[in-house]
DNA sequence: TCCATATTGTAGTGCTCACTACAGATGTAG
DNA sequence: CTACATCTGTAGTGAGCACTACAATATGGA
């Protein structure tokens, strides 16, 4: 039997181009003709290769984290607590004024709220960026064993503080903010941590 | 002359229907049907009173920003640039997670991208959340006058912190997080304007 | 009372959306 | 070369969208 007529698109580069259309307009407001002519592709072959709409999110969602996993990975091997708050933070305000990319985090301006026909959206695109959440609590955790944190740190509240540091970080990129203006937050934001480690002097 | 038919609903109760769906839904992902449901009146009369989806929305933001004045000008009110943000974190936590409205802030849920059709909607909501931050850039200058803070403080960046991680909370509100959770992230958060005040010890 | 003016409810308008039927094209297997 | 399986491009599909035409209705002023 014959195995069909191959594909004559390069699925990843398809993907990059629909993660940037995403990452712009957000899941609602990309539309199937703005993703297949960003895609270079008709939208039979879309549906044929992702399924829906939603599919093709989820694959450009797969891609972004899988991207990004080297460089989490980077940041969480930084030596001390404080020092992953600072790589992470400020590799963020580097990352989301990216001329490259557009503004902001593709986790954040895929979409906050949907409408009806989209609730699962927001939901997706939360547990995504708990994914980084937990890396981030269970490289404190370890912190405080090593005694780098404090004893009365709380490993889980400080990962949710650099995630939602992150998150408004991310917000502001795409509504303007330059990096020099990322990068003072993050430095702003990174004291809390240092204010929780033991090595500082009077504690 | 006769003064025409007049009016048979509350504008402003309309209104704070309206709010609520552009809270849950977002701009684009709300519709007129589902507006005027909650609304309780008929397209026609929607557009007669705000012209369009969009004026809609921005009476609704009016409506928002209007009802949180007071709550900011006791967050503005307080003695130190420490508690300034203390009670604007600590308060975000707790509104973002008031049962009574929809989770999250509407400045962040009501769209931070939209479609080409509707590109001007997350500007809107931008400047609205910088009005905000400049209360807190003034307040902070003032403080930084008073040597309230540091010599080395800078209230912009501060008061861009401060705003960053209460759009962070907004987000993570929205997501599940409850009062708890947000209340941790203040308490972290707080730490870094501490760090920057000159009534620390040892400094 | 009768006109002018404004709102209301019904019932659409044209448009765009995500998605797909279909036929032609292009490959593999025998 | 033939049969078959899959992809590709064209051209739509019904559904839902923001928005509105229209006639009925309700007020104030002459």
């Amino acid at each position: 039997m014959g195995m069909g007529r191959p594909r004559t698109f390069d699925c990843d580069a398809a993907l990059d181009q629909a993660m940037e259309v995403f990452w712009r307009h957000g899941y609602e407001g990309a539309t199937i003709a703005q993703l297949t002519e960003a895609m270079g592709i008709n939208p039979p072959s879309l549906y044929a290769a992702f399924g829906s709409k939603e599919g093709l999110l989820k694959a450009a969602l797969d891609r972004y984290t899988e991207r990004r996993a080297a460089w989490m990975e980077e940041v969480l091997s930084a030596p001390t607590a404080r020092d992953v708050a600072e790589r992470m933070l400020m590799g963020v305000a580097e990352k989301q004024t990216d001329p490259a990319n557009p503004p902001g985090c593709l986790l954040v301006q895929g979409g906050i709220a949907c409408g009806t026909g989209s609730a699962s959206v927001p939901f997706e695109l939360a547990a995504r960026r708990a994914q980084t959440e937990e890396q981030l609590r269970d490289r404190f955790a370890r912190a405080k064993d090593e005694g780098d944190l404090k004893l009365s740190a709380d490993p889980a509240a400080l990962a949710r503080y650099v995630s939602a540091v992150s998150v408004g970080m991310g917000v502001m990129a795409s509504s303007g903010a330059d990096r020099d203006a990322l990068a003072q937050v993050a430095a702003v934001a990174v004291k809390a941590v240092e204010e929780q480690s033991s090595g500082r002097p009077e504690t």
